[in-house]
DNA sequence: TATTTATTATTGATAATCACTAATCAAGTA
DNA sequence: TACTTGATTAGTGATTATCAATAATAAATA
C-alpha cells in the first residue's frame, strides 16, 4: 500500500548536478491522490474476494463503478501492476494475477531473503520510535494467539516485517518488499492460513524482536531468514497434495 | 526495460478460480506498446544524460517531444517510477532520481542480495539455451577486458546477472531485478567505472559461470554474494572522500 | 468438425478542457 | 536583513469525448 511515501530530502553530497529541492518539500504532508485511494479500494476488493484470480478488470467497468474516469482506473491499475497484484497484457487487458506452484515458492523464498537482509539492517538502525512499534505488532500477535486468530496472525507476521523493512530505511529494500507483499497477502487469504501452529509464529518473533532492538544484527539476519530450510518444502508439499 | 514479459501460461492447479485462458494467449509475440517504446527512450535518456539526476520531467514537454499525447508520456513515467528510475511527488511532478551515498550502499546490498539467489536458482534449473547465453556474455566480458573497456564490463557485468535472474525464472526476481538494475546503471554511468581491475570481473564470473553451468547452487550462490564483505566499505568508502 | 468470416467489446492513443496546487517573485512589513 | 503576504504562472490531477486497432466471441460456411 504505502500510499504516500516519506519523499527523501537529497543532500549536498549526491550525485549528478544540483537542483534545487523546494522548501515546500520538508512540511509536505502528501495527501494521496485520487488514483492512490482508487488504487487501495482495487487492492482490497482483490484481497477481499471481490475480484478473483485470474479475472479480467475491464477499465470502464471500474470507472463506473467507482464513479471516476477511465484515466484515473488506468493509473491505478499501473500501481498494482508495480505491485505485483495486477498483471497487464498488452491490448488483451488488466488481470488479477493467479499464483502458481512455482509464485508460491518464489514468495516463500523471496520473503526469506528480504526479510533477513531488512531485519539485519533494521538492527543496525533501530531507534526508540521503531522499537514502540514493533513491540505493538508483537503484541497484537500475542492477542491473536491466544484467540487462536490464525489468519490474521499470519497477516501480523508480514505487517512485522514490513515495519521492519521500513526501519530498515532502504527505499530499494522497502519497494521490493512492496512488490512482494500483495502477492504474499492474496496467497495467504486464499490458502486461509493452513501451516505452522499459532504460537510458533509468536515464538519465532519475540527473540527476532529482541535481536534488532539490542542491535544484534546477525543473530537478527539468522532469525529472520526461517521458512527456507524446515518450512519451504513441506509449505509446498502440503499444498501439492 | 523487459518491456515484453513472457506472459505465464496458467496451470490447472492455480489457487482460485479457473478462468479460461483464451486461444490467442499462445502464439501472441507480443508487440511493445507506443509506451513502452517511449518509456525505453526516456530511460535512455536519463542513463545517456539527456535528463539528469533531480532533474523536473514535464509532461507537456516530453509529449511535444516525442510527438505523442500527454497521456502516453504519463503512462511511460509510471513505468519507470516501478523501474526506480523517476520518482513521482504528488501535484509536484516527476523527477529524475538523485542517488544519495545510502541509495549506494543499498545498490550494493541488494545486488548481493538478488544476485546469490538467482544464481542459486539458476543453477537449478540451467537449460542449454541458458548456458549459451551466459557464456556469450562471458565472451564478450574477456574482449572487453583486454580493451580494457572498464565501463562496458561493468555493464556487462549487470548483464550477466540479469541473464542469470531470468534463467532463474521467477517473475518476483525479475521484477525485483528490474528495480534495481535501472538504479544501478545510472550509478555506474555517473561514477564512470571507477572501482575494481577489468580483469578481477572477469576473473569473478568465469567459476561463477562453471557453478551455475554444473549445478552446483551452492557454491554459485557464494560466489555471487562478492560485493559484501569486501567490497562494501571500500566502495562507499572511497566514494567518500 | 474445423475453418473462415463477421460482430462486438475493449484497449491504445489523442485532444481539449478545467480545477487545483506549488513554485516564484514582488511588495510590504517588522 | 529577514519574514510575511499576495498575485502570477506553470504544471499536475482529473474529466470527457473521440477514433483506430485489435482480441474475443458468435455466426456462417466448407
Amino acid at each position: 500500500m504505502t500510499p504516500s511515501r516519506k519523499v527523501a530530502i537529497e543532500k549536498s553530497s549526491d550525485f549528478g548536478k544540483d537542483f534545487p529541492v523546494p522548501k515546500a518539500e520538508r512540511h509536505s504532508l502528501i495527501r494521496p491522490s485520487l488514483e492512490d485511494e482508487i488504487a487501495s479500494a482495487i487492492q482490497e476488493g482483490i484481497l477481499g474476494g471481490q475480484w478473483n484470480p485470474g479475472e479480467r478488470l475491464v477499465e470502464m467497468e471500474l470507472a463506473q463503478y467507482f464513479g471516476v474516469s477511465q484515466g484515473t482506473i488506468r493509473g491505478a491499475l499501473k500501481y498494482l501492476q508495480a505491485g505485483g497484484l495486477v498483471e497487464h497484457r498488452p491490448r488483451r487487458g488488466n488481470f488479477v494475477i493467479s499464483i502458481s506452484e512455482e509464485d508460491i515458492r518464489d514468495i516463500s523464498l523471496m520473503r526469506d531473503t528480504l526479510e533477513s537482509l531488512g531485519a539485519q539492517l533494521a538492527a543496525e538502525r533501530i531507534s526508540s520510535e521503531g522499537e514502540a512499534r514493533l513491540y505493538e505488532v508483537v503484541d497484537e500477535m500475542r492477542q491473536a494467539s491466544k484467540q487462536h486468530q490464525r489468519q490474521r496472525l499470519l497477516e501480523l507476521d508480514l505487517r512485522f516485517h514490513r515495519t521492519v523493512v521500513e526501519i530498515a530505511d532502504s527505499r530499494l529494500l522497502q519497494d521490493m518488499y512492496r512488490r512482494l507483499e500483495g502477492p504474499a497477502l492474496l496467497f495467504l487469504r486464499m490458502a486461509d492460513g493452513f501451516y505452522q501452529e499459532p504460537q510458533a509464529i509468536v515464538d519465532l518473533h519475540e527473540p527476532l524482536l529482541e535481536a534488532i532492538c539490542s542491535g544484534d544484527s546477525a543473530r537478527a539476519y539468522e532469525l529472520a531468514r526461517r521458512h527456507t530450510d524446515p518450512d519451504a518444502g513441506r509449505l509446498t508439499g502440503r499444498y501439492r497434495k
